[in-house]
DNA sequence: TATTCTGGTTACCATTGGGTAACTACAAAT
DNA sequence: ATTTGTAGTTACCCAATGGTAACCAGAATA
């Protein structure tokens, strides 16, 4: 998932790119926000991710210190993912890029069809 | 490669994932920035691409409407890309990232092993 | 006693992604 | 007459992605 050629570039645009270019971790950071979340929440809100992907997406975000990750030693077990300081100042971005999609997206609103099949954010 | 189960959600910044969110687009945007490009320069410029992947990512881009594709009708042939508004509104976002990511970056430089298999931003 | 609850992990399998090489058209150069 | 150059496209094939279902621990609840 992430790009090992990516991280090893010299270009630290590209390396960044091979952090957080892909789908579903812009989409956990926006979802987690500044709350603090526990795996299976993430896992409901966002619908059409599996837990196993879900478990990968988090384990690189917290390798690379975008999120921070608090077990609890309890039975049944409760962890708690919360952004980083990191993890945080990425939020913007993800407000620039909400504002830039709203400004120029071409078509609006998809057509009422298949809701099962669609992703939400649900932030 | 683009995801429909995103470019379908009803919430707009999925959508805006499912547009943006992979590996190849930030890099080509960042490549193209404010200059025209040919197929064949965003091919040498970009190694580890090969040429039905840049294809894809092109139109798809196009598609989007976040690039022009100016074809001359001359042989051999000669077709040059530039960003078009929406494009040029989403290069301060990628400079962002690259602010974000000079701040945060936790493993800076990585040593001289195998230069051929790392890819270039060469923006 | 059996079930539930949570946060994963693992094995297995189908689907997809993406790389490579060959091919196109035609003009200009050798 | 053959090679070169451009911007792709297509067929083929292998590797990686990602989904599903089963499984784990051990306490609390019914």
């Amino acid at each position: 998932m992430r790009d090992d050629r990516f991280c090893a570039s010299n270009c630290s645009f590209t390396r960044a790119i091979g952090t957080i270019g892909n789908k579903w971790k812009p989409i956990i950071i926006n979802v987690i926000g500044t709350r603090t979340v526990r795996f299976g929440q993430l896992d409901s809100i966002i619908p059409l991710i599996s837990r196993k992907v879900l478990a990968e997406q988090l384990k690189e975000l917290e390798e690379d210190g975008l999120l921070e990750r608090l077990a609890y030693k309890e039975l049944p077990p409760r962890v708690e993912y919360k952004l980083s300081e990191k993890g945080l100042a990425f939020l913007p971005i993800l407000e620039s890029i909400k504002e830039w999609n709203g400004k120029y997206e071409v078509a609006p609103m998809p057509g009422e069809t298949d809701k099962k099949s669609r992703v939400t954010c649900a932030g």
